[in-house]
DNA sequence: TCCCCGATTCACGCCATCTTCACGAACGCA
DNA sequence: TGCGTTCGTGAAGATGGCGTGAATCGGGGA
């Protein structure tokens, strides 16, 4: 589960955002002024921050400043129209992106998956390799063996997604919204159906599957070790 | 890392656009008028030059044509949409492209990456094979089997740009932007109706095409092997 | 100005894919 | 071991993506 810190003076704020992303699958941080937001990059070590601009005690720019010293965590400035000139400084100082107050939460949380999507498809490679499975990202070819499997788009999103992080347990609510976009309101067994279908085409022995195992109560992961 | 000299007298354009291409990893410099510009050029030696049309001193247009007398360095202009004529005589004398004030950063930044991305393929190969079909870059000349096939110039850079990268999938929004430059409020379905008359005009079976290959959910490939 | 060609949009029918559902099997707890 | 819950599965039905022909748009040339 990925780590949002989110840093802003205005509680109010900082409480709706925090509903809205724990709501979609974060975990959450809150810090309200410049320090506690290096504090807590220290202690948390969140995989994104989001970071108003206008800050008590260190302004959002120093603190970006600060931060970029020594990580390359992805930033989302949250910015008032007025501070346009501080918002292209942000840029310059390494922001990721930036939302304009004021926002609609649903924006920022999509602006956060954006960011989070892109950062990981550019650190990553164009192949991935588990035991005998092999996908290609470009070509979204599949082979297991040496031998090419046909997988429908949400069978191969599906896959992907769960390969990626080996060991990780995804609930079924998870993995549909990863899979089919975030609407939330599907029935999560569907999944189960994806898994039935993947199995028979990339499990050896189905019934004993070696890459999707199920997590009885919780939901499914990709195989760990090999 | 590719390095962009951004010339605009208006010092707040200049800012923005470079804040947006050294996050997006290139490296910028700035130029506020004509004479500034050439001596950059000299200088810096940069990959790639977004020039305002309205300049001091030396106009776009007069820095366009003496840039040309000693170099290929791609230009992308900046044009406000009342210097229309002047964007035709730009492109004449040799800018590859140009954005209409009031632009997105975004949008140029895009800009920039397709000019970068085009030159850098169009100093590859002239022809590309792939079995029986013939795609001769320099002439836009295609054949199949050796019989020449006349497509129309959106038909020659769909499968130009597909035959170059066999096996990997595009969805219809990223070939309309490869093949139409960019807007941003197309109709991703126009690429079907392209496929369909390239297949009609090289596939010997247009229903069971071995080029061109429909990727059902996600959009179109050209055939990895044969 | 009109004409023509190519690009784009649109509507519709078909079919692959996704979703739903029901029921029996497997699981895990006491 | 017994029982409630969760999971696997096959099949049926709903969904939505795709191919296509035809209408419309738009720009360049006669």
């Amino acid at each position: 589960m990925q780590r949002i810190m989110v840093v802003d003076d205005e509680k109010k704020i900082v409480q709706t955002v925090r509903a809205y992303l724990e709501n979609e699958g974060f975990k959450t941080y809150a810090a309200y002024d410049g320090e506690e937001a290096l504090r807590g990059l220290a202690e948390w070590d969140p995989d994104l921050i989001v970071l108003d601009l206008m800050l008590p005690k260190l302004s959002g720019i120093e603190v970006t400043k600060r931060i970029r010293a020594s990580s390359n965590v992805p930033i989302i400035m949250l910015t008032a129209k007025a501070e346009e000139a501080d918002r292209v400084v942000g840029l310059e100082l390494g922001a990721d992106d930036y939302v304009v107050k004021p926002f609609s939460p649903r924006e920022l949380v999509a602006r956060v998956r954006a960011v989070l999507r892109r950062l990981d498809e550019s650190e990553e490679a164009e192949r991935i390799t588990r035991g005998d499975l092999e996908i290609e990202l470009k070509t979204r070819e599949v082979t297991i063996a040496g031998r090419p499997v046909e997988l429908t788009p949400t069978e191969f999103d599906l896959l992907t997604f769960l390969a990626r992080r080996p060991g990780q347990v995804f609930t079924r609510l998870q993995l549909l919204r990863e899979v089919q976009g975030y609407t939330y309101d599907s029935f999560a067994r569907t999944i189960d159906t994806h898994m039935k279908n993947l199995r028979r085409k990339i499990e050896p022995d189905p019934k004993g599957p070696r890459y999707l195992l199920t997590v009885h109560g919780v939901g499914y992961r990709f195989t760990r070790g090999h």
